[in-house]
DNA sequence: GCAATAGTGTCTGTAAGACAATATCCA
DNA sequence: TGGATATTGTCTTACAGACACTATTGC
């Protein structure tokens, strides 16, 4: 394959070709990489006999420096060049949150042009899941300002307008980020046009409080991710401990999804996915549950 | 937002500290589109009675220059600095097939370090699907040496391997791209592992026999995500005219699921996706069929 | 009339949604 | 013992898969 004699029209073999190749010869992008890292925690119980609830978590990181000074964004930096943008994902991953064997997943390529004021950036997203009680509290301490907030995400407004040949919907998404101490917010629009046989999206980030450049956008588009994953995949279970119980199991995905499930029908689906130990809950206040762990050989045949 | 007279460490303001900023301090990747056009055709009907099949393709483009010269690649080009990784693929595709108003969907970012023996090349891929029937011959023109090719991609070899805490799967896929004059093939091997919670997946182009660079592997990739789009989605219609059978339109996911599907079945199921006409074909040789056009107002509750 | 395709009807098994009933721990 | 959760059962509806049957054209 390399052992290329052809000679090109100016009489180069690749050889020559490549010792006067300049790789400098035009202005590039510079290209980042952005992580969504999710978790999801426990809450207090507020009761000795209830269940304690969950929440949602992403990681952001303060900015200390123009531009989106004071602003959060998300954990990420710039590509170095001999780095695949995998591992590039890898080390931010294991740099914020010193977890390195977890879920991780390429999202979307962001490249408009005005992205980043000092330069063309090209951001390339991933989406990490974690297990919150395994994780170093590295991310949590305030060190470096990284902190966990929690996400929500609802749909705020939502326009139909018929046209000619199809329609054009406008939908709002709320962001919600929030923790002890910040109360972040964002509005993001999409619109969907669909005209003939052609459909096209648009997303724009309409309104950001505390957000950093069009970081609010990336996060909503992660979580539809997320939430339309979690119903084929089994990407929910590296948000689970290594023994979980079912109700727990039934918590995560209610949590993700914004909506609750009924018990006996979660059960039945996720049945194939999990394997029955002999442990079981103590001191709950009430009826202990059998613990279970992720079943590796679950076939999915959705996918 | 930009309105920001705060100071960082240094006591810039956002203007002072984007006037220093030098955007060409560190060396940097080349980033470029590269789009995979995908087209279904008529093939010749075999007697006058039968109905013409159809071939599933897809453009490529023969490499004039150093490197992988001779080798057949995918249509695209470097992003330039002021246009979005949008624009750019709309530009790629317009000037390949002088079509700019269809379906074009992100794929997924290629970035392995040695892509390309020039330099670091971070490559965005893009998917679109084009009818053939309202397409400008140009690309198939020999001008610049774009042509069609048609694709298969079969499983070749499947390899599974059960570890302590889970299993290795791995897939040897056997791409095969044709048309009059060239004949090329390359094996993609994927390797599925699974570990505990954890799902890694790998791919890897292991013989690749005429096509440039990391290419086989990344149509492989689009294949892959036709097949699993097609099923829940309503990209085929772009591969369709505005008018057509629906035995037109099974033989459409027919050829790209490459197997056979029940009419009974495939017209349920496609029932609420299309509009009826009042239009027939006419001498078929047999009982001549309704038309049908892409009903814009279908819901998809899937996604 | 016959080759070939167009179009419809129906049976079966499986899975999703809704709801109900029973079981078990522990302060 | 009662509050709370755990676990299982079952009815209904929807839909996917398989197969069979009828209809209509051109030559």
């Amino acid at each position: 394959m390399s052992e290329n004699k052809i000679k090109n029209k100016q009489g180069m073999t690749e050889e020559q070709f490549l010792s006067i190749y300049d790789a400098g010869k035009y202005e590039k992008p510079s290209v980042t990489v952005d992580m969504l890292i999710f978790t999801v925690t426990k809450e207090e119980k507020k009761n000795y006999r209830k269940l304690s609830e969950k929440v949602l978590k992403l990681l952001l990181i303060k900015r200390g420096d123009h531009p989106f000074i004071g602003q959060w964004a998300l954990p990420g930096g710039f590509v170095q060049m001999k780095e695949s943008l995998d591992d590039a994902a890898l080390r931010e991953l294991k740099e914020e949150t010193n977890i390195d064997h977890i879920y991780m997943e390429q999202l979307y390529t962001w490249g408009d042009v005005g992205r980043d004021p000092r330069t063309r950036v090209i951001s390339v997203s991933y989406m990490s899941l974690v297990d919150s009680s395994t994780m170093d509290i590295r991310a949590s301490d305030d060190a470096d300002d990284a902190k966990w907030f929690s996400v929500s995400a609802k749909l705020y407004q939502e326009q139909k307008t018929v046209t000619e040949k199809g329609y054009v919907l406008q939908q709002l998404i709320k962001l919600n980020l929030s923790n002890e101490d910040d109360d972040l917010s964002a509005l993001v629009k999409t619109v969907k046009t669909v005209e003939g046989k052609v459909t096209k999206v648009n997303r724009e980030v309409v309104e950001s409080n505390g957000i950093a450049a069009d970081h609010a956008k990336i996060i909503a588009y992660g979580i539809e991710r997320l939430r339309s994953k979690i119903k084929y995949t089994d990407i929910a279970f590296n948000l689970m401990p290594e023994l979980f119980t079912l109700t727990e199991l039934q918590q995560v995905y209610e949590v993700i999804l914004d909506k609750e499930l009924l018990k006996a029908n979660f059960r039945r689906k996720t049945a194939e996915m999990v394997i029955e130990t002999n442990e079981y809950t103590k001191d709950a206040g009430h009826r202990p549950s059998k613990l279970f762990r992720f079943n590796p050989n679950w076939i999915n045949n959705m996918e």
